[in-house]
DNA sequence: CGCTAGTTTGATCCGGGTCAATGCTGGTGG
DNA sequence: CCACCAGCATTGACCCGGATCAAACTAGCG
């Protein structure tokens, strides 16, 4: 297990966030299909440009903390960000990734319910809270899309304490890997080759699996040629196999 | 491990369900103020009570099922619904227990993305679901409170996932017994009696632990004089230690 | 009062945690 | 351009907590 400062980049990191710029051509952009802001029309969405910046952030570097105050939301576009959370006890409980078109930070209270950092380089759409909000209940079919947003984040979570529960780490392993390329899916399309920015620790804390067994069940999937370990990623070679493995 | 059939009544107890019968006086209503509802007026709220009918439902019957069209959502007021659901393999995931107070039913699609059915004897206000979503989206503060119970029961999944991962059994149970009074705290007011009206196996299912382990936990628990096993819950001997426990 | 479902308790076993050593890789500076 | 280094990943040896299987016990309830 890892103390908080190894897990995330320490406060000075924060300061290699990048400068923040004007957001320009959100009808261009490559994800705005799979984000909440697919359903404004050109007119808002030219309003909604304007409340925002495009923050960059260097890989392992907060985004923000569990118990601050939440002033800000975020729309992921590029990157991968870690939700966590930390016991008492030391130990990293990672709740979530979010991708390229996740939404961020709309907590019930005002207060984070989690911490946020990233695990590589990553851009994010900044938006301050009280403005986002403002927006949000002035334009009724957004704010129903971010109850939709909500919604699909409870139901990866229901995913996901599927997984923690007590199967056995193959199962575990081989499931992740599914979800995860369905998740890209939305994103690049198709393909065998699912990308993994995230370390192997990171697997072991959203699994509920340390380090060693993540590594150790990679490697045996790998010799039993259902998967391929390829740099940052995995490449299925046997689909079927591997859901069947994921099925438990 | 169970069978679909053990974990719940086969679809014959579904006609167990009683009657329907209109609401009335829910501006009377105990759990109002720990609800959605209680955002609404006097005047909302009479037409909010015309579109739903209160359902009430025998222990162990089937509210809906996982992959169902979702056409109808439920707002609970008496008894504990379980959240489940069931893995390829046989064994059942609970993914949440629903308390008096608590809404259900309004998935991103348009299919549950999860199993209800009730642990004891349950009542709860049924409203059609278009007619549901009609009313929110002309009453946008309801809208918006809407939004905070789905953000609420996605922060209620997070505690569970910190709670599924691999920790303790001791720290399991003990911080189950905690976050189950804290629940109830909110309708009952403060209390060393908690409740526990879910079965040693429905608890063993949301912790990911065996019946035996959750049974031997509780036993040593009650042992060290940490907590009194009672009918149906347990009674908090020794706070402090608890937390202490729970905290791992 | 006896039946049934749920709970407690015991005995055994094994998956995965832990600790520790080794291997790999990409980035840095000489 | 290459040697070095730091961080991550892999692999091995050992051990323990909790699963599993099975039996005994208890509490509602007809």
């Amino acid at each position: 297990m890892l103390t908080p400062l190894e897990i995330s980049a320490p406060f000075s990191a924060i300061s290699r966030m990048g400068g923040l710029r004007l957001l320009a051509n959100c009808s261009q952009c490559p994800i705005r299909p799979a984000s909440i802001c697919s359903v404004l029309d050109r007119r808002e969405l030219s309003e909604f440009e304007g409340m925002g910046r495009e923050a960059s952030f260097a890989p392992r570097s907060m985004i923000f903390m569990e118990g601050a105050s939440a002033d800000a939301v975020y729309n992921v576009t590029t990157g991968l960000v870690r939700l966590f959370r930390l016991l008492p006890g030391g130990q990293r409980q990672i709740v979530g990734f979010a991708l390229p078109g996740d939404f961020l930070g709309l907590p019930p209270g005002d207060r984070y319910g989690f911490s946020a950092d990233t695990a590589v380089k990553t851009t994010a759409c900044r938006f301050p809270r009280r403005n986002f909000i403002a927006f949000a209940e002035s334009h009724g079919p957004f704010l129903r899309r971010l109850h939709d947003a909500a919604a699909r984040a409870l139901d990866l979570a229901h995913d996901q304490m599927t997984q923690l529960g007590p199967r056995r780490a193959e199962a575990k392993v081989a499931a992740f890997i599914f979800a995860m390329r369905r998740r890209w899916l939305r994103l690049n399309g198709a393909s065998t080759l699912v990308p993994l920015p995230m370390g192997r620790q990171d697997i072991g804390d959203y699994l509920g699996l340390s380090i060693a067994t993540v590594s150790r069940t990679l490697t045996r999937l790998d010799r039993q040629r259902v998967i391929l370990i390829v740099p940052k990623g995995v490449r299925i070679l046997d689909s079927s196999r591997l859901e069947q493995l994921a099925a438990h």
